[in-house]
This record gives C-alpha cells, sequence and structure tokens, in this order.
DNA sequence: CGCACTTTTGAACAGAATCAAGTTTTGTGG
DNA sequence: CCACAAAACTTGATTCTGTTCAAAAGTGCG
C-alpha cells in the first residue's frame, strides 16, 4: 500500500503552506491562500473516508454529491459498455482528483474502484462551487484542474489510436513513474497496483499482449519484471521508444 | 457549408429566450439569465469573427486568451505527435465551445482548423471567469460543458481502446446525426465536412478502411454513400452494430 | 495450506495496415 | 467554361501486429 507523502499531505490545505516548492501544482489546492480561505477550505472537506481493496467509492449512475481527493491508495476509474466491455479511463494515486465526470449529467458515469485499502477526501461539489465564487483561487484552480483532466484524456486518445503495443506499453511505464517521482516516490523502482488485464484495457491491449511486452522489454535489459515489481533499468531507450510523443 | 440555424442562434444569449424548448442545453449558455446577466455576457463576447476554410483558429503552442463557441461552419482540433502522426480530438459544429484545453498551461494545446468557411465567436476567458463569480449559473453552466467533454473524451476511449472498425464507423456516423439533428439539421442524410483520413485519424483507423467500411455498410444496405453525402437508410441495424455502447 | 486468480508462453488465426494501382472529384487558372 | 493538376477516394493483394485459444506455472489471499 501507498504509505502517505511525507513532505506535506496534499490534501491538507493547511500544510500546504509548509512547502512551496512542491511539484504538485496540479494536485495541491491552490497555493497563496489566506489563513481564512483555507479553513473555509477545510471546513467543507471530509477527510478520512477508508475504502477498502475492491470497494467502490462511487459506481455510474449514482447522484452526484462530491469530488474526491485520493489521500492514501490507487483507485481505477472505469467505463463499461453494455456488453461487458470495460474500458478503464485512468489510474488515480495519491492527490489526484475524481468524479468531475459527474457534474456534466448529476451523476457519476464512470466507476471508480479502490485497487488497494485507501483513504479519500470527500469536497462536497456545490459547496466548493459557491466557495469558489468568493475565493477566485479556488475557482481558477478547479478549472485547470478539469482542464487537465481534458488534455490528459487526449493524449490517451493519441496512445489509442495511433501507438503500437510497445509504445503503449512504454508510455505506460513512464507516466508511472514520473506521476511516482512527482510524489517523491520512488520512481524506477515500483509495485504496479493494477493486473495484466486492468493494463490492457486502460492500453487498448489484451493482457496477453501486456505480459509478452513486459518481458520483451525485460529481454531487451529495459526494465525487470518481478510479478509487479517493476524495475525501469534504462529511461533513456524507453524514452526513445516514445519518439517523444508529447512530454508528461 | 452550414447554414446558420434558423430556430434561435444559439451563440446570442439574448436570443436564447425565445426557445426554451431548445435541445441544446449542453451548448447554449444557461437558460434563465436575468436580462441584465445576460448583457454582462453579451458585451464580454466578441461576434462574428471569420475563419476561411483550411484556416488554424488556433495552434498549438499559441497564449491562451479566450474559448471560442463555433457560429457557423466547422472544425477539427488535434493534437499532432512529434513524429508527425496527427490525432483528431474531435470535430466542432455550430453551438459547439472550444479551448477548455488551454485553461491547464495558459496556452492551447491542440490545433483548431476549419474544414469549412466559419464564424466563431469569442469568449475571452478571464473575463468570462470572474463574471461566473457573479452569475451562479454561468459558472456551473462552464463546469457542466468541460465536465461533458471529459465525458465525451472517455467515451472516445472506449471507442478506440474495445471497437472494431465496423463499431467505430457506425458509431461516428450514429454521433454526427445526432449532433445534426440537435441543430435542428437533416439528420439521416447530410454532407461529411472531412476527409476519409481525418475520420480515420478520429477513429484510429487507416483511410482505406474507413472507405472500405463505408463501402460495406453501403452494400448491406445501411447507408448510401456518394462521396462525401451520407445517408442513413437503417438507423436500428446501425445501432444494433453498437450493442448500445453508451447512448449518445 | 489450498484454491482461485493471475501470469506466462506457445501456436494458430484474424482484422486492420500496408503497398499499389487506378479512378473520381475538386479546385484553379487560362 | 473548359483543361489540367492535385487531392481524395476506391479497390485489390499481401503482410503483420495483436488477438484468440490453450495449457501450464506461479502467487497470494482467506
Amino acid at each position: 500500500m501507498l504509505s502517505p507523502i511525507h513532505v506535506h499531505d496534499i490534501s491538507f490545505p493547511h500544510l500546504r503552506h509548509a512547502c512551496s516548492t512542491c511539484s504538485l501544482r496540479e494536485l495541491c489546492l491552490p497555493t497563496g491562500l489566506s489563513v481564512e480561505d483555507m479553513q473555509a477550505v477545510e471546513q467543507l472537506v471530509t477527510q478520512g473516508k477508508p475504502i477498502k481493496r475492491g470497494e467502490a467509492l462511487y459506481r455510474a449512475g449514482e447522484p452526484f454529491k462530491a469530488l474526491f481527493a485520493v489521500r492514501v491508495g490507487f483507485f481505477k476509474t472505469s467505463v463499461v459498455s453494455e456488453d461487458g466491455r470495460e474500458q478503464i479511463t485512468g489510474f488515480q494515486m495519491s492527490g489526484d482528483l475524481m468524479g468531475f465526470d459527474a457534474i456534466s449529467a448529476d451523476h457519476y458515469m464512470c466507476d471508480a474502484i479502490a485497487l488497494e485499502d485507501s483513504e479519500v477526501c470527500e469536497l462536497p461539489f456545490t459547496e466548493m462551487e459557491s466557495l469558489s465564487r468568493q475565493i477566485p483561487a479556488l475557482q481558477r484552480h478547479f478549472y485547470k484542474v478539469m482542464s487537465r483532466e481534458i488534455v490528459r484524456d487526449q493524449d490517451v486518445m493519441l496512445l489509442l489510436g495511433n501507438m503500437t503495443a510497445d509504445e503503449r506499453v512504454a508510455a505506460f511505464l513512464l507516466n508511472l513513474s514520473h506521476r511516482f517521482a512527482q510524489r517523491q516516490y520512488a520512481s524506477s523502482s515500483f509495485h504496479l497496483r493494477m493486473t495484466r488485464e486492468e493494463i490492457g484495457s486502460y492500453l487498448g491491449l489484451k493482457l496477453e499482449t501486456v505480459s509478452r511486452t513486459l518481458s520483451r522489454f525485460q529481454d531487451q535489459g529495459l526494465i525487470k519484471v518481478q510479478n509487479r515489481l517493476i524495475e525501469l533499468l534504462d529511461l533513456t531507450a524507453m524514452k526513445q521508444l516514445l519518439n517523444q510523443c508529447e512530454g508528461h
């Protein structure tokens, strides 16, 4: 399980002050809030709701009440088509916000499932929304985070529409690595929290293809695979594999 | 070229009043604004900027100033990877808003190219943003439109990750049909504004595959293809082809 | 500790890409 | 208005990447 970030907890805005050099801009609540503003935000946020591995934080169709910030743990979000095909639309780790898809139709449009025992903060949307009218920086922050999600989704479209299996898997590993680094976790050696099948669902590949690709990367000396433990041995070669398709 | 919508012009909020039954919720500015609020919005919106076919409304990397609403015409937005592969991320027609991807990094993240002579309204973002703090319905509207884009992007992921060529092309045609219907244009007989290659780029297919699939659909009596003119002959069979993957 | 789930690997297969040629359409300038 | 060149489209043959089917081995959770 991911242990809490030690430098500061990005879901606690009052601690945010302590770390102005933090690279988690996207993830944190906005910087530079006054003490009163931060208190106002904190009063709205429900802390520390635990979600057990395998449980749903929310499911498609449920009424929209709140956004969620992952405090500890790891989630997947997925859309399931009527005939049962699952498309995983993203993996969320500590500091990530979830639930923006629910604003449009006032109910969640995907399932959010914990891939390990996790803990989330609940951000009641209506209240945050009106608070954001009083705190411009907060409003701007939400716009930015949503915009960032749109950009990320478009990057995934590029991946799904144009890339080979090798490129997809390489992009996936590098993206994970980058996000672990942002959170000050080890970025060249980490545990995958998801199955090969879930990786495949996210990347538009079958689990066998994911497995084979990882094995081949290992044969080529790019990585070391030990079950779900991944070690990145040659970052440079890995990045070349991508032809630098959009930096992450 | 698309002629302007005759019932009301969705980009002119002051005309919005005239059509409370409009099905373009997503596209219009919010309903129920007071006359003063609407005037405030109108004062910010730059009307009638013409863009010639083939011209860029904006390009990736340019500084972010405004969102755009398509008044007349047809656009594509696309991401280009370093090695020149183009992924079209969407097609925009009258009433659609563009540019949300630019909020996150303060510059546009994709190219927006006119596929026919078009006309857009410019919505200066910073001004709209502060106005939206005074008009809750406007703020809510922007959140909703961005959320809608996130949902749409996730639907495209499902398409790119899980669907066969046939399903993709069927989904594409049905989606276009639906959007034309929303705009009170003919929905079972319409002109494609984009090339087979552009359709392919959007759907993650090669242009030959798109062409072949359309030809086969025609042989099967599902559609009639005459160059870029498409006639949908059997909506029901078409929808069955999709196994109802998320309604549109 | 055992059973279910996950992963790996092999062999055959299929769907879409690629390569290639020919045709049609479109847009432009004389 | 027509001629011409460029762009777009169709169709066929072949290739290849990733899927499917299958079986065995490994892992971990209860």
